[in-house]
RNA sequence: GGUUCCGUAGCUCAGCUGGAUAGAGCAACGCCCUUCUAAGGCGUGGGUCGAGCGUUCGAAUCGCUCCGGAAUCACCA
């Protein structure tokens, strides 16, 4: 039973017995007691002022003495102007203490076969290049995301749609074609995606030598452009990709194959995975059919040069072309193919894609087309819509040069938490290399997702390397090493033969220890809120809080000292419950914690 | 120009279903390691919550109008 509500019911009782008025528990707000004052839970009594007719410290006052009289959870109460500041029995923390002990994980809702099945999308790279840090956002978000989700109770399938066709592709084809002397991933010891990235910007460089040579003899910009060879050639290419050009398709596949296997490698390290890929060049196809379709229903409609289209104006938008007048597919086409499939494949109840808001309106858009092609799903689509990564610097252009890679980033970080942690000095000197090295990697990934997650998704935010590798602060690294205290406080406890006993009560609770108690009470609501608000950064600041109440608290705290069995008892109880909620949060984030750091 | 999003301390960010004196961290300065982990803790200074108007007992939070910034409005993806 949730001590909000049962409180709430309570003074909804004491408000009818006291004023004679029927009032629901929705409509009475208790809020947490801000620190400054004394007391658990506030009722604020403005709102009965009207029913009362009387001052708001007399009111409260009645309410408070209906409430305390009433009510046994209620130990105490005072009254600061119009607010009512609630004591809980400090029984009753106990109580719910050892039930968040007894249950195995704390807040989370299982899912059954009748639960509703989300999709959730997210990474959808292009197979021309590595993953940088934009992708890396994209990728941390959608798997937080994805077991947010599930944490409330529903299946989720997480998926990718690898954007393997069109004309980038080609472009690292044909460069690796003319310049590449054969070169694989074996053979130079590159990773795939790399190796395919290096060709694209090979392509890139001598296109644009190819460019100015013209414009020295006299073109202009968009006339070079035209009359590019290298573009001409990349072009022919895809021509016959589409026509299923055997040469092609093989060289096609052998390449993408190489940045599947550089993408999945920087995925395992990521810590994010897949239950279902799928790939444009299998969706596009069927997109055309299902926009040929919706033209047959006369959801859409074709102009004079062929080009098919669909009317948005009734909705507030424009038209949309669906299909080139020359019969080829567009961006929208294919999604509109990749939700048929997925919707072949699954009963989806809801949809989320996880994209950035450069592309906000083309989710509308989307949202509305799917809608009127029948899919239960489309208008209820949720296009979780996240900000930019922005560097010191200014902003991120893969042209420029300026890009984060991926692999780079996790190695950097990892590297910077192997420095720290040996600057410290001889913490982890009895544990084997391969032990220490998966440390490093914990705090260091666990820096880098929690300096992503922490922000709110919508924003635009700023990447400062630097910074973020500072591990001070509201930090993962600081909630992990909170954790790892706990662990280690357990840990003794079992050395020194100290048993855990949760029916031995301590005659006295401190009203920060209560606070604490109250903060896991309140995770499981913050796993709710954080599902429907599609929030990791709630579940991230919430982890922050937890660890640093706790952190705080305990610190010049000897709990193994502690005389008291009672206490001591209790204090190691609240302590593994804290490590359980945090290392709880953070997995939900997709972050590890480590035992010892 | 239309649409959408953002504007909170020097910096990076919380807080937003309306509630008490607007919170953290970083940076600066001063304390605290014979103690379960100092990757820490305690303290000091730092704010016209972009501006104005409105609704309300009460507005950072809701509404309107401005001012800044971003994205988008392609037969690109």
């Amino acid at each position: 039973m949730n001590i909000e509500i049962t409180i709430a019911e309570s003074v909804a009782a004491a408000i009818k017995a006291l004023y004679g008025q029927e009032i629901t528990t929705d409509k009475i707000q208790l809020q947490k007691t801000r620190k400054e004052f004394e007391g658990d839970y506030t009722l604020v009594v403005f709102p009965f002022l009207s029913m009362s007719r009387k001052r708001p410290e007399e009111t409260a006052q009645e309410i408070g003495e209906a409430l305390a009289a009433a009510q046994p959870l209620v130990a105490s109460f005072n009254v600061v102007k119009g607010f009512l500041n609630i004591v809980i029995a400090h029984s009753y923390w106990m109580d719910l203490l050892r039930a968040i002990d007894s249950t195995e994980k704390w807040g989370v809702k299982e899912a059954d076969e009748n639960s509703p099945l989300v999709m959730v999308e997210y990474s959808s790279p292009n197979t021309n290049k590595p993953l940088h840090l934009g992708h890396i956002r994209n990728n941390l978000l959608g798997y937080a995301l994805s077991n947010i989700i599930a944490a409330n109770g529903n299946r989720v399938v997480k998926t990718n749609i690898v954007n393997d066709r069109g004309i980038h592709i080609c472009k690292s084809m044909l460069a690796w074609q003319k310049w590449g002397n054969g070169e694989t991933p074996a053979s130079s010891g590159k990773k795939g995606d790399h190796l395919i990235g290096d060709y694209y910007v090979a392509f890139d460089k001598h296109y644009k030598a190819e460019l100015s040579e013209l414009m020295a003899n006299g073109m202009s910009k968009e006339e070079a452009e035209a009359a590019s060879p290298l573009m001409a050639e990349a072009r022919e290419m895809l021509v016959k990709w589409e026509a299923g050009d055997s040469d092609v398709r093989q060289l096609w596949e052998t390449m993408n194959g190489w940045v599947y296997e550089g993408f999945d490698e920087t995925y395992r390290k990521l810590g994010v995975s897949f239950d279902k890929i799928y790939y444009e060049s299998d969706t596009y196809l069927v997109g055309k059919e299902t926009v040929l379709g919706g033209l047959e229903k006369g959801v859409f409609y074709r102009r004079d040069d062929e080009s098919v289209w669909a009317d948005l104006s009734g909705d507030g938008l424009d038209e949309k072309l669906l299909l080139r007048s020359d019969g080829t597919s567009v961006y929208m086409t294919q999604d509109i193919g990749t939700a048929q499939l997925r919707f072949r494949d699954y009963p989806i109840d809801k949809m989320v894609y996880v994209v950035g808001n450069e592309q906000n309106y083309h989710f509308q858009v989307l949202s509305l087309l799917l809608d009127k092609l029948g899919f239960s799903w489309g208008k209820g689509l949720v296009h979780f819509s996240y900000g930019m990564v922005e560097l010191p610097e200014g902003k991120m252009k893969s042209r420029e040069g300026t890009v984060v890679d991926a692999d780079d980033l996790m190695e950097e970080m990892i590297a910077t938490a192997r420095e720290t942690s040996e600057e410290l000095g001889g913490k982890l000197n009895d544990l084997s290399a391969e032990e220490v090295a998966d440390i490093n990697r914990i705090i260091g990934l666990g820096a880098l997702k929690y300096f992503m997650l922490k922000v709110d998704a919508r924003k635009n935010m700023l990447f400062n390397p630097k910074e973020s590798i500072d591990f001070n602060g509201n930090t993962g690294p600081f909630i992990q090493y909170t954790y790892a205290r706990t662990r280690s406080i357990e840990r003794k406890a079992a050395e020194a033969g100290v048993t855990v006993d949760a029916a031995l009560v301590p005659a006295t609770v401190s009203e920060k220890e209560c606070s604490i108690i109250r903060m896991l009470n309140e995770f499981p609501a913050v796993i709710r809120q954080a599902g429907t608000d599609y929030s990791p950064s709630g579940i991230a600041n919430y982890a922050y809080e937890l660890a640093k109440e706790y952190n705080q608290f305990y610190h010049d705290f000897s709990i193994l000292r502690e005389e008291d069995a009672a206490a001591k008892s209790f204090r190691i109880l609240l302590t593994r419950n804290v490590g359980k909620v945090i290392k709880t949060a953070m997995n939900l984030l997709g972050i590890e914690v480590p035992e010892r750091m």
